[in-house]
DNA sequence: TCTGGGGTCCTAGGACCC
DNA sequence: TCTGGGGTCCTAGGACCC
């Protein structure tokens, strides 16, 4: 299935794909700018567990012109309200100093404003993966192609050529602004990891468009951070080998890229070279779910540390249900002073859908470490299932969990087929179907 | 950067089985 | 008897992404 190109066979893949890699520009201050057109142009920073007023929380998204001070992403909102004080408070900052609009998080408004504009990519195209709430690829094969045409001459001058790719591209951040009002940047290549730089590389209201044949020349000067996969950890250790850019990455030998960073480096590589023929596959259902909470400062209150975990596994078993999620594993997450991020966690015998479980064991777990400071708690449940009404339906259709031996029977391991595929590598078996065989005498319950 | 919330994937070691 | 190899599942942690 994935065609592996054998070696010596030359570059002749299947006929070039055409994904987009649609990216909305600083998408929350956009949806803010949506209902409050006066902040068109403003500087816009929007804080998650920011309060009007307040300095604490941290920048979800800041407009381009409130990067302009040194405000961005992630960083504490103390710290951007020093760089740019708030409109909202008059007695902070200088007389004549410059001011933002600052707004708290709104998710609900942002997932409906976001889920006008999926229905739009889902219209431009077959196959649509949504990244995040701001973010997807597309592929757009069968929609348009690389073909060259003669484009209307621009007021440059002579008339360009460019590809009916490029202006399907144009056509959906065109209607996305039209219809919706918001700006999105687009990538157009040949595979999702190019497109997904291109995305990057014009932002705000971009497009940029990287036809097959001219991937490498277009990844090669680019700082090896701006590819997917290399963060911070990585990059000092590319750059320790000497490796700056993509063309370094690409023409680096593979073999010590393997030594250093295992089949990562070798994805990597070839992600460098612009190689990349992973799928473009619908958006799957989520591995996992989770819920976490800082407190303001760190605290050894077993009693407050209780408290938070019986909130998050209520908020988790929650969400699980109105998803139609069973889970197989229930974890916590304990980060501890000064930033120690500690996970447990718990299998059961069979999936189950039972928000006392989750407290129960989330708590039993937070035991360990009730008495360290701890500046941060979550609760997660994974291992997730969602063929809704199997716990029920074989034993007993109280709908208890009670001792999951018939969901456990039935249950095929993980409900998305395999995620990660496509790695050629030597394997190449069969997907092993279940071969149910587990049932279990495991200690139920 | 003194660190917010929600995710994904990968790795590594141990238990266990054949 | 001992050794060895292959496979799966589990937990914990790390890196990364938005």
């Amino acid at each position: 299935m994935s065609g592996s190109t054998l070696p010596g066979t030359g570059d002749d893949e299947s006929p070039d794909r055409v994904v987009l890699h649609v990216d909305m520009d600083c998408f929350y201050a956009s949806c803010e700018r949506l209902r409050e057109p006066e902040l068109r142009g403003q500087p816009v920073v929007v804080g998650m567990g920011y309060e009007e007023g307040q300095t604490i929380g941290a920048v979800a998204t800041a407009s381009y012109e409130a990067r302009e001070y040194g405000v961005d992403s992630a960083q504490p909102i103390s710290q951007a309200v020093e760089r740019l004080p708030p409109v909202e408070r008059p007695d902070l900052g200088d007389e004549g100093d410059d001011r933002g609009h600052y707004r708290p998080v709104d998710m609900e408004f942002y997932q409906s404003v976001a889920s006008e504009v999926k229905a739009i990519l889902h219209d431009c195209a077959e196959t649509v993966r949504e990244v995040s709430i701001d973010e997807a690829y597309l592929d757009v094969t069968d929609r348009t192609s690389w073909e060259r045409v003669d484009a209307p001459a621009r007021a440059s001058g002579a008339a360009e050529q460019r590809t009916l790719a490029e202006g399907f591209a144009r056509h959906v951040r065109e209607r996305i602004a039209r219809e919706v009002g918001v700006p999105a940047s687009v990538g157009v290549a040949p595979n999702m990891a190019t497109a997904k730089i291109a995305s990057d590389h014009d932002k705000p209201d971009g497009l940029t468009v990287v036809p097959p044949g001219t991937v490498a020349d277009f990844l090669a000067p680019l700082p090896v951070e701006e590819i997917h996969g290399v963060g911070p950890v990585r990059a000092g250790e590319l750059r320790d080998m000497g490796i700056e850019t993509a063309g370094d990455l690409a023409s680096a030998d593979p073999g010590r890229l393997q030594d250093r960073f295992g089949d990562r480096g070798v994805e990597l590589h070839e992600r460098a070279r612009g190689n990349d023929d992973r799928e473009v596959t619908p958006t799957g259902l989520p591995k996992s779910l989770s819920r976490e909470s800082s407190f303001s400062e760190a605290t050894s209150d077993a009693a407050a540390m209780r408290e938070k975990v019986r909130a998050l596994a209520a908020a988790v078993a929650e969400r699980a249900r109105s998803k139609d999620a069973l889970y197989r594993t229930i974890g916590i997450k304990a980060v501890t002073t000064p930033y120690d991020v500690n996970t447990r966690a718990e299998s059961l015998s069979g999936p189950v859908d039972d928000p006392d479980l989750v407290e129960e064991t989330a708590l039993s777990l937070l035991a360990e470490f009730e008495d360290e400071p701890v500046r941060k708690l979550g609760v997660r449940v994974s291992k997730l299932s969602f063929t809704a009404g199997e716990q029920a339906s074989l034993d007993g259709f109280d709908g208890q969990p009670r001792d999951g031996s018939a969901a456990g029977s039935t249950e095929s391991g993980d409900a998305v087929t395999d995620g990660s595929g496509e790695d050629g590598g030597a394997g190449g078996g069969s997907a092993d179907e279940d071969r149910s065989g587990q049932f279990s005498l495991e200690e139920f319950e």
